[in-house]
DNA sequence: AATGAATGAGCATTCATTCAT
DNA sequence: CATGAATGAATGCTCATTCAT
């Protein structure tokens, strides 16, 4: 609002806004200079705040912009309920493929919005909730254990799946397909040697 | 006659290190001021260099204590080793209880040598490859399945012991006992429905 | 685009190093200070950072200049050699005058350089070296004693130029032509009472 | 006044009076710090304000010491003046080695009362006015050339003394006598090829 | 005769941000 | 659409000096 934007306006400010979040994601809020992201950006600083009213805006918008996807991806959770028949095993990892597919789009924006920012844990909490009222109404169809809290068990799945995208996925080492299955596979499943395990898919 | 501190000096250098763990694990590196973990010790600037050659200098200090003393704990797992004869499934509880009951020692020094510092993720390193090597030999013992990958294990592992102590355990609203209980239990015997699920010890 | 400066910015560039060499000459590198310097200059801290990265690089770029400049002026000696013509005492008298004539060109400077700088003993040597070389083809041509040792001799007028420049030159109180012709005089001459004294020129 | 000293007391004065002469010499004024000098005296910083009232206070002691027996030194020029058989050049070698012997005596305090502290030029200049007074009585008595201006032969031959001793005197590594000699020799008898010169003693 | 502990005052440097063009 | 030039406000750190013992 204000500033017309042409072509090359809107270019500028999207190199920006990719610039500014590759320094956040490697560097962090604070070691991250305007200064340095104008000149990886080609601009000089009086053409920063023609964009952006301030370091923290441009922050913030990408962080907004990661947590509205985060909130998307979660709604589409919701909309999935529908679908019954598949079997239970696939639908959480279904769910966690998602998930990781998701983070693994954007890694810059993924590791300050899901990492560093302050904001991180709000979108874990909100991550968690959805995946906890999933993994709820399976359960109360029977197909989980009744003596299991699955807050907690939510929150351990949050767990694993932020630990795992910062050490494998991240860097690309991991791809999202597989490492949603050997972690569906684990927390359905667990460790013990079990008679009842057929579904090696 | 020299650099001998007395009681008062020590006493001092005590309370700064006190104050500035508590301002690293809320603020952060780079927003925690000299000025400011002064001022809370009731010192002033010039005192704190008589301790601490630099803001690095403390902040190493702490880093170090933490990642010493985790080590300890990662080598007294080794130890363990021997004792066989317990149920596999209260050893890797008494584990991980072990490490929930370190992380809520100090949660400031936690916060940081475990959340925030550069370092972190080596620490990370260190225990998973710990709790890793420990489980493959249970699994070697025939105690886990054997199609599963202990090291993606170990990591998801220490993914849930992370995030649960973010959540639970540092603000203390859960104790390192009951944590450990449900994150092995989960671990162990899975989320399915289960007969064979007697131990509830 | 880019680091081009534009008239005022050089301006200002050059206000600061003329203000800075002026402190530096007067208070001496530590007791110069940069909120002194930009203040005479008519700017903040800031801008004295736009132009120069530190303290010690506009001091340093003062004094490399000037070292460069003498060892242009001692080049210029050597140069010189081929015409043989001149009487010897015109010509050691020209060399001196020269030298003379470059140290009051900036006083701050020459202060600075030759006289406060830890480097200010390696430009006297280099002067002194090119003077020994002169003296040396001169003596080796018979015009001069041969039983002086001419590196002696050399830090001898060393001395004196050094000396006098200090108490007559830089304040401007004697001129670098009658100081040089003095100078001259006296070495080549002596003191003694001497018949075969006649070139007043 | 006040402190009334003890054996100890003075040795431990007398020993930060000399490693803040090394200090001061071999780092200048602004560079020494106080807690160098209480460190290498073996002391602590309040020990200093014991035997000092300030930094200043020491270094002007220093300072004053030699401005004192430089001050007698010269006095004993004037006192020489009746013994008027020497030959000339020998009275003026004289003097000029009873200086160099005078700044070899103490290095370090030659280093910051010769060259380093601001009183330095008045001292010069005390010295130079006792040598033109000297050298201007043997000018009349028609030993030297009357169209020399002796003030300035006088700055010549400081010129000489200060820098010789800069270069070789202070390091050792040339003699107070030898030094005097070559220095007299070249003022007195000049440079030129000369018949009457017979006084290589 | 000496020390452990502490401080007031100051300085170089950095950074996000703005003004004039 | 963009830049050259400039700045207000902080911040880490140093040093001579002092207090209490």
């Amino acid at each position: 609002m204000g500033i017309e934007k042409g072509r090359k306006g809107k270019q500028s400010r999207k190199r920006l806004l990719e610039v500014a979040a590759n320094e956040f994601a490697n560097r962090g809020f604070h070691e991250t200079k305007v200064s340095t992201i104008v000149k990886r950006a080609g601009l000089t600083q009086p053409s920063f705040y023609l964009y952006f009213p301030s370091k923290d805006a441009i922050y913030d918008e990408l962080i907004n912009g990661f947590h509205a996807n985060l909130k998307n991806l979660i709604e589409s959770f919701r909309l999935e309920k529908g679908i019954e028949k598949k079997h239970v095993s696939k639908r959480v990892t279904a769910a966690v493929e998602a998930v990781f597919r998701f983070l693994a789009e954007d890694p810059d924006l993924t590791r300050i919005g899901f990492f560093l920012s302050p904001e991180a844990s709000e979108m874990k909490k909100d991550l968690t909730l959805a995946l906890k009222e999933n993994l709820k109404a399976e359960q109360e169809l029977g197909y989980f254990r009744s003596d299991l809290e699955m807050e907690t068990v939510a929150e351990c799945l949050t767990g694993m799946i932020e630990h795992l995208a910062d050490i494998y996925l991240l860097d690309g080492s991991k791809d999202p397909s597989s490492l949603a299955k050997q972690i569906t596979d684990l927390l359905i499943h667990g460790m013990l040697v079990n008679p009842q395990h057929p579904e090696t898919e």
